[in-house]
RNA sequence: GGAGGGGUGGCCGAGCGGUCAAUGGCAGCAGACUGUAAAUCUGCCGACGAAAGUCUACGUAAGUUCAAAUCUUACCCCCUCCA
C-alpha cells in the first residue's frame, strides 16, 4: 500500500495539486502526509530538488520542508517575489506557553521574515472563547477571559526569541481577533459573513467529518470555530492588506474558508499555505515525552532539558530538523546527510545546540554543556559543574540515617514512596554512579559542604547538597 | 419528548455476584544490549507498610446481599434512531 501510493505520487506530481484553481482545491489525506514528506524518500527529492519557484520564500521553505499544500501556489510564487508581503498565522491560546509542537510555523515565520517579508502573529483571544474542534477528539474546556490573557502574555514572551517584532516593513506584528470578534453582533454578522458559508460544503470537510463519523458530538459553537477564523482572514485582510494564512496541515480547512469569504465577499484572491504536521519517525507526534509536552518557555521547562531533548531525537528524524530548526544553511545540511551510526551524536549535539540557541540565547549553552560533560562524560567529573540539574539540600544533621526513598520523595524525584521502593528495587538508582539498594545510608563521613549526585536512570539526576 | 446503546485505571478495551487492585493492548518507568538513538529482551507500573496486610478505586448517590465493577432504584453525562 505504501508502494503503490508512492508510484502514485510520483506519476502525479505535486505540482499539479498545488497549481489547482480554488474550486478544484482537493485535500491530501493525512495517512499521505507522512509519505510526502518524511517517510517517502522520493516524495522527499521531489520536494527537495524539484521545485523551483520565482521567490525566494518558496524555495527555501519547500527545500527545508515547511511545505505541505498550498490555495494557488503559481499566483502566490508570483505574489511573493515583491518584499513586505504581509502573512498571518493564528494560535491558539489555550496554554501558558508555546511547545515544541509549534516550532513548524513558528520556524516558518521566522523564515517568511529572513526573506523580507511580515509575518502577523494573530492570537486567538477570541477563538480560543469557542476552541477549535478540529480532528480533537474532545471538546476544548472552556477558558475564562482572565485565564485567555495570562496565556496570552506567556505566548508572547514564547515568540519573542523567534522573530523581530516592530512596525517595519518585515518586522512582526501582534494582533488579538478578541479585538473585533468580542465585538461581533450576531444577526448583522449572520448576514454579512453568514450567508458566504454552505453548511454541505462545511460537512463536507474531514476535520469536520472525522467528527461526524466517529460520533463525537460537535456543537453548534464549535461548528462556528471555523466561521469566525475565515473571518479574521478577512479582517487582517481589509485592515491590514494580509493575503496569505499559514497554519499546520490540520488547519487546511479552516484557511481555505477564509480563502474562499475572502472571494465570495470582496472577489479578491489571498492564499493559504499549510506546513506538514511534524511527526517523528517512530509516528509519534513531535514534542511530546513522559513528562508532558516539550514547552518552550523557561518556567516551564529548563534550557538543560530543552537540550536535551533534541540531543535524544531518533537517528531517522535529524537531518530532517536541522532543515526545519536551524539556521544552518541548506548546502552545508545536505552535506551532513551522508553520516551515519554513532557520528549522528555529532549532529544530534549540533541541532541542540542550533535550537537551543535560538530558543534560549546562546549564552545559555556554557553551563548545559557544562552539565551534560558532568553526567555524560567521564566518571567521577566535577560535580560543582552540574549547574543545570536540580538540587535538593539537606541539613547535616538530618542527614543521618536518612533514607534514599525519602529524598526521592521528597525531591520530587519520585510520586510516591511505593514508586521510589520500586526504582531502588530495579536498580535504577544510583548515589555517585555506584548502585544503591533500599538499605542505602548517607555515609557518616560527609560534612556540611559535600554533595552526592543522586541518579534515576541514566538521564535524571539530582544533586544532594549537605549543609 | 419517545426508543435503544453506553460511562471501567493516562488512553483503548475485557470483565457482568465471590478466585478482581480488576485480562489484554498502547503509553510510561527501570534493567540488559548499545551510541545519552532505534529495535529487541527482562522486570515494574493505585496509596500506605520491612512484611503480613490495611485502605481507596470501575459516572454519582442510595439499596439488596455474608459478599457488588458485576443485581435494584434514582440522578448526571455521552452516543444512535424516531418525534
Amino acid at each position: 500500500m505504501e508502494k503503490s501510493s508512492m508510484v502514485r505520487r510520483s506519476k502525479f506530481p505535486l505540482r499539479k495539486i498545488h497549481r489547482a484553481t480554488l474550486s478544484e482545491i482537493r485535500t491530501i489525506s493525512l495517512e499521505s502526509a507522512g509519505g510526502i514528506c518524511y517517510k517517502n524518500p522520493v516524495a522527499q527529492v521531489i520536494l527537495r530538488n524539484a521545485m523551483k519557484y520565482k521567490s525566494s520564500f518558496l524555495n527555501e521553505a519547500s527545500a527545508r520542508g515547511f511545505f505541505y499544500q498550498s490555495t494557488n501556489l503559481d499566483a502566490m510564487d508570483e505574489f511573493l517575489t515583491a518584499k513586505g508581503r504581509l502573512g498571518y498565522l493564528g494560535f491558539d491560546v489555550t496554554a501558558k506557553s508555546l511547545h515544541v509542537g509549534h516550532l513548524i510555523p513558528i520556524f516558518l515565520l521566522r523564515l517568511f521574515q529572513k526573506h523580507g517579508h511580515r509575518p502577523i502573529l494573530l492570537m486567538g483571544g477570541g477563538t480560543t472563547k469557542i476552541g477549535d474542534p478540529s480532528f480533537k477528539s474532545a471538546a476544548r474546556p472552556i477558558l475564562t477571559d482572565e485565564e485567555i490573557q495570562e496565556n496570552l502574555q506567556g505566548i508572547k514572551s514564547c515568540l519573542r526569541p523567534f522573530l523581530k517584532f516592530g512596525d517595519g516593513k518585515s518586522e512582526a506584528a501582534l494582533v488579538n481577533n478578541a479585538d473585533w470578534l468580542d465585538r461581533l453582533e450576531y444577526v448583522p454578522f449572520l448576514r454579512e459573513v453568514g450567508k458566504y458559508f454552505s453548511i454541505n460544503r462545511m460537512i463536507g470537510f474531514d476535520s469536520v467529518k472525522t467528527k461526524l463519523t466517529e460520533n463525537d458530538s460537535l456543537s453548534f459553537l464549535e461548528f462556528n470555530y471555523m466561521i469566525l477564523q475565515a473571518y479574521d482572514f478577512y479582517r487582517l485582510w481589509t485592515d491590514m492588506g494580509c493575503r496569505i494564512q499559514f497554519g499546520g496541515q490540520d488547519q487546511w480547512g479552516n484557511i481555505v474558508c477564509g480563502v474562499e469569504l475572502i472571494r465570495k465577499k470582496a472577489g479578491n484572491e489571498v492564499f493559504g499555505f499549510t506546513n506538514p504536521l511534524l511527526i517523528t519517525s517512530d509516528g509519534k507526534k513531535m514534542g511530546k515525552t513522559a513528562a508532558g509536552a516539550v514547552w518552550l518557555s523557561e518556567d516551564l521547562l529548563p534550557p538543560y532539558d530543552f537540550w536535551q531533548y533534541w540531543r535524544n531525537v531518533n537517528d531517522a528524524d535529524v537531518i530532517k530538523l536541522l532543515y526545519l530548526f536551524t539556521d544552518i544553511e541548506l548546502e552545508e545540511i545536505r552535506r551532513m546527510e551522508s553520516v551515519q551510526g554513532q557520528e549522528l551524536n555529532d549532529l544530534k549535539i549540533l541541532l541542540a545546540n542550533e535550537v537551543t540557541a535560538i530558543a534560549h540565547g546562546r549564552d545559555s549553552l556554557s553551563a548545559i554543556h557544562q552539565t551534560t560533560s558532568g553526567i555524560f562524560g567521564v566518571a567521577g567529573g566535577d560535580p560543582s559543574s552540574l549547574s543545570s540539574i536540580p538540587r535538593y539540600h539537606l541539613e547535616r544533621s538530618k542527614a543521618e540515617g536518612i533514607s534514599l526513598v525519602d529524598i526521592l520523595v521528597e525531591s520530587g524525584e519520585c510520586g510516591s514512596r511505593g514508586d521510589a521502593k520500586r526504582l531502588l528495587r530495579g536498580g535504577g538508582v544510583q548515589v555517585n554512579d555506584r548502585q544503591a539498594d533500599e538499605n542505602y545510608r548517607i555515609p557518616e563521613t560527609v560534612v556540611a559542604g559535600d554533595f552526592l549526585k543522586l541518579s534515576c536512570g541514566k538521564k535524571r539526576h539530582l544533586l544532594v547538597i549537605i549543609e
